[in-house]
RNA sequence: GCCGGUGUAGCUCAGUGGUAGAGCAGCGCAUUCGUAAUGCGCAGGCCAAGGGUUCAAGUCCCUUCACCGGCUCCA
């Protein structure tokens, strides 16, 4: 008899090769129902695995760290038997579980249109219904390469050669079907409760675009029904903060035809734009830079040397003038060597912290454009930073801290990765190598979080990055720090240090916002489109209730637009309520309602949009309250 | 750029080969109202663009463009 103790539950005797779902059927109670999986000494395995030896196990539910994984991997492979069934002329890529959901990749004869997805699903239940148990085989590579070879898998067979020299090739099947797989798996496909297929698209076989496309289709897994109507709720109201769908509702910017991926700027969009500006400037200036601004147009000569005409040029729009060949700038930094070259300096000048609010145009492919967070041309609160290489790990240090201040201002949580030499690179490996030690010692001294992507630096310098995620879960790309030899290199920039001798400075390329379309698109979804106070296009509307307050009414508006606040004025022949609800719809944080009352005591009745009605406040008291408000940009103290 | 989908009024959407519709928004008139929609009326369209099939095309076919969901790429 082996012992085994089960987590939280005792310890049990059990005959050697009781299988771990037998063993907690034994245990009894909800245990058995709602185990997806165990940990077994550690590792997580199949409830259908044989206990050989003593043991602690730890029942997986799908609550716990690898539970909805496990649990959707294996809706992946009903999906997979589904698809077999219907169309049996298609072959498998790959199915794993992802945030959420999973999916798997297929390549079909015919293409499949998004009708199909009901079908398929239909499909699914019926496997489901059938509670088929999923049965793991180990295999030799020969073996596994036979037996996916005779069914024309030709991706199962690429990956098991991928496969390394001693990895275990284990395969998990259901009914007649079997696919190439790690697990571990739910015990049986009756363990599957509710499954949605969620969407149909492409998708390169190993995300190489030389390689074949194919159909990719989305789905997620609940083991209960309410856990999908919620996820799905969930979704519908994501969607509702989309910035695309608010950008319209609000009239803060607009997108034409004549220029695809090109944002238009409305007045209130426009007005969230400069005050997101006017912060940064503050910022900037308390934190030591000096504001430059550099051409949009420059001279092939100046790309040439940059390296940009050789590493960037499928991303650059280009012009002629007279005879002679320009680029309009897809980044700032070459025009911040020749500001930084106009001048002489020495190593008492350094760092020097030259920023620029800088309008770039890069060619995006089509299919990438995203309303205001993909485009093609916008504007970087960009800087670089001139330094002493023993500067380096403080001015690193510097950008994270204020990075870290400026998201925290709008109640970001942003994840950082740290990305290296891509294939498409210049510079000596020893400066690569430098250069990415020391953003990894910044990192790690300052116990920072970060994933390493590996390939995904700029072409000349590794660089640190900062993402947000938008109302659907997708993260973007904000804030950057990109450190970079190369440039001092290419553009032969020196100071004069303590020895009277010219020296080579370091440099960063950081940005903050990142790309102010895309900072603000994030502020969008992130506000649902209530923007604070400080933010807000219209800051406040003043509501009269009646044709006999409108001249009170102005009076209200004039004294507080004298005080720089954004005030309307709804004098429209229409009702209170409507004009409320209007104001409710746009999100402006303060309606003002002056009726009979209000104007005899010289007040405004005062709503708030998250509170409500706040009752009636003497004009001037709600005057100093709002312009402090604003002042403190929504912060404490 | 690639795969799939979608394009009808400012917005949201009906319209499945036989004379372009609704709600909201807009405009006009009436109404003067106390915290999320007052009533009546009037306008509003080269059905994304171009080509084709047909006696007849918003509807079927082709091409292009834009957008949406992904992939790739990136701030």
């Amino acid at each position: 008899m082996l012992k085994i103790e089960i987590e939280g539950r005792g310890r049990f005797e059990v005959p050697r090769g009781t299988t771990i779902a037998a063993l907690l059927e034994q245990a009894g109670g909800k245990i058995s129902r709602e185990a997806i999986a165990a940990k077994l000494n550690g590792s997580v395995v199949d409830l259908r695995t044989p206990l050989q030896d003593d043991a602690s196990i730890d029942v997986v539910t799908f609550d716990d760290e690898h539970g909805a994984e496990i649990y959707r991997h294996t809706a992946s492979h009903v999906m997979a038997q589904a698809v077999k069934n219907l169309y049996g002329d298609v072959r498998l890529g790959i199915g794993p579980a992802i945030e959420d959901g999973f999916y798997y990749d297929f390549h079909f004869v015919e293409p499949l249109g998004p009708e199909e997805l009901e079908k398929i699903e239909g499909e699914m239940q019926k496997i489901i219904k059938e509670d088929l148990p999923l049965e793991r085989t180990e295999m030799s590579r020969d073996a596994a390469l036979r037996f996916f070879g005779e069914q024309g898998e030709a991706y199962k067979v690429e990956l098991i050669q991928g496969l390394p020299d001693d990895a275990v090739i284990s395969c998990y099947g259901q009914g007649d079907f079997v696919d190439l797989c790690a697990g571990p798996h739910l015990a049986s496909t009756g363990r599957l409760k509710t499954v949605k297929l969620l969407n149909l698209a492409g998708a390169y076989w190993r995300g190489d675009e030389k390689r074949p496309m194919l159909q990719r289709i989305y789905g997620t897994a609940f083991p209960k029904k309410k856990m999908l109507d919620e996820y799905l709720a969930r979704m519908e109201e994501a969607k509702k903060r989309d910035h695309r769908k608010l950008g319209r509702e609000l009239d803060l910017f607009s997108f034409h035809e004549e220029g695809p991926g090109f944002p238009f700027y409305h007045p209130r969009g426009m007005v969230i734009r400069r005050e997101l500006e006017q912060f940064w400037r503050e910022e900037h200036r308390r934190a030591g830079y000096e504001e430059v601004q550099t051409p949009i147009i420059l001279n092939r000569s100046l790309w040439e040397q940059s390296g940009h005409w050789e590493h960037y040029q499928e991303n650059m729009y280009f012009t002629k003038i007279d005879e002679g060949d320009y680029a309009v700038k897809p980044m700032n930094c070459p025009g911040a060597m020749l500001v930084y070259k106009a001048g002489m300096y020495s190593y008492r000048d350094l760092p020097l912290r030259l920023a620029e609010m800088g309008q770039v145009h890069r060619h995006e492919k089509s299919g990438t454009l995203h309303g205001l967070m993909r485009v093609r041309s916008f504007t970087q609160d960009d800087a670089h930073i001139f330094m002493l290489p023993e500067q380096i790990e403080a001015e690193v240090d510097g950008v994270m801290e204020l990075v870290d201040k400026f998201y925290r201002v709008f109640g970001f949580t942003y994840n950082v990765e740290l990305s290296t030499k891509p294939e498409k690179s210049m510079g000596s490996e020893a400066m690569w190598s430098q250069a990415t030690g020391a953003l990894h010692a910044v990192l790690t001294k300052k116990g920072i979080n970060f994933k390493i992507n590996e390939g995904d630096g700029a072409f000349y310098g590794p660089k640190i990055d900062f993402h947000l995620r938008d109302s659907l879960g997708r993260t973007w790309q904000c804030g950057t720090i990109q450190l970079d030899f190369q440039m001092p290199e290419k553009f032969d920039l020196s100071y004069i240090g303590a020895d009277g001798q010219k020296h080579r400075p370091a440099m960063i390329h950081r940005v903050v916002y990142g790309a102010m379309e895309r900072f603000i698109a994030l502020l969008v979804e992130h506000y649902g489109g209530a923007f604070p106070l400080w933010l807000a296009p219209v800051q406040a509307v003043v509501i009269p209730i009646t044709e006999r307050q409108h001249g009170y009414a102005r009076e209200v508006q004039d004294s507080l637009q004298q005080e720089g606040i954004r005030v309307n004025l709804d004098d429209r022949s229409e009702k209170m309520g409507y004009k409320i609800r209007e104001a409710q719809l746009q999100k402006i944080p303060y309606m003002l309602v002056a009726g009979e009352k209000e104007e005899a005591a010289g007040s405004v009745a005062v709503r708030q949009r998250e509170t409500g009605d706040m009752g009636p406040m003497p004009l001037s008291e709600f005057q100093g309250k709002i312009k402090q408000e604003i002042i403190s940009r929504g912060l404490e103290g």
